[in-house]
DNA sequence: TTTGCCTTTGAACATGCGTTCAATTAACCT
DNA sequence: AGGTTAATTGAACGCATGTTCAAAGGCAAA
């Protein structure tokens, strides 16, 4: 056999895509084989050689993006205040994250796995984002709203604070997204600013 | 040929841990073979076979034996103010994480490794660590000492903020161990108590 | 020195892995 | 209707996997 029906690129490959997402994230990118994979999406294994030249590749592709999708999402206007730029990250930042477990997931997991050229590659998109944060940080701290004795560990204190709310928060659970993100919002800010 | 010199139980058993530990926690432990693990001890892979039933349950035991020597370290007493307390957490928290971070980085990454039954087991024993900070946040609550919202959601923040200086920290590095801990602790106690 | 236990070897088992590719056929264009 | 292209199959490749086990040999006690 060969061809099937209704089979096209522009259908395949996204499938392809969300089922890798979705099966790295459940069991690991190491313990997910090109056959579960394929199986997943409906065809056989080799067909997903149409798409990616190996696996390695089709890992890195995955993080490439989502982290290029939160650099593209995240902006700050640098005329506001640091208090309510700061504000506007919090919320971005659950809200993005909340939104796509399986790649936060994943860009935190599977890191090991990149080779280390795709590995460097992927790391400074992520420095990248950081250094958003520690901008507005910096700046607060200059202009004397914050109360910061090390700004890069501040960022990553709160980065490492507001990721970890992937780990727990579910939709339709006890506390709405809104709710969470009011009460981070309170504790970030009280933690950077004069006690 | 058979038993090597010098063999023996009480030599291999722990070389056998200490290796797996690193080699789980620098390649996942999907990506580990047991040849592979073998060969860094010094020993066929069928000798390990006498220390675990199974791959699987080499990696449940590490993960336990962590669980298990943190819920033992970590005591605290109610007799004290839970500002004290917290402070004392959060020194204690940073200290014997620092101490161990391929232990953490297992016990963070290769849950989804675990069978249901022993994932359920390890899972047990990370909330029963998590209740002893929530204890103290909530007696401090309780007394008028913390300002939160949500104890269960700032006792999850805080943990978060805390085991993220595993992802960075370095001993010899531009800080000491101190130095961090001084800041988060500043940091955590401005975010839990009245701004 | 002999006995018996403890530990390890090394081969074997069935299964699964990532990847390649010629053959095949659906979909599209003219 | 016919020809071209794009997408998929399914078999095959060599190699690695977790695990088992009879055989072998170091070790300690008698």
């Amino acid at each position: 056999m060969a061809r099937t029906t209704g089979s096209h690129s522009d259908i395949t490959r996204p499938k392809i895509r969300a089922a890798a997402l979705r099966l790295f994230a459940r069991h690991g990118f190491a313990a997910v084989s090109m056959r579960a994979l394929a199986t997943e999406v409906g065809v056989q294994a080799g067909a997903l050689y149409n798409y990616t030249p190996d696996k390695q590749t089709l890992l890195f592709s995955l993080l490439q993006d989502h982290m290029n999708d939160l650099l593209a999402a995240c902006d700050s206007d640098p005329s506001q205040t640091a208090v309510d730029r700061l504000r506007q990250f919090v919320d971005f930042h659950i809200r993005f994250h909340a939104d796509r477990p399986d790649e936060v997931f994943i860009s935190y997991m599977e890191l090991r796995n990149l080779t280390p050229k795709n590995f460097a590659e992927v790391e400074a998109l992520r420095r990248q984002y950081e250094d958003r944060l520690e901008t507005i940080l910096r700046d607060g701290a200059a202009a004397g709203d914050f109360a910061i004795a090390d700004t890069k560990i501040a960022t990553l204190a709160v980065i490492a604070m507001l990721t970890g709310v992937n780990t727990w928060f579910r939709a339709g659970g006890r506390l709405s997204l809104d709710e969470v993100i009011a009460q981070y919002w309170d504790m970030v800010r009280k933690s950077v600013t004069a006690g």
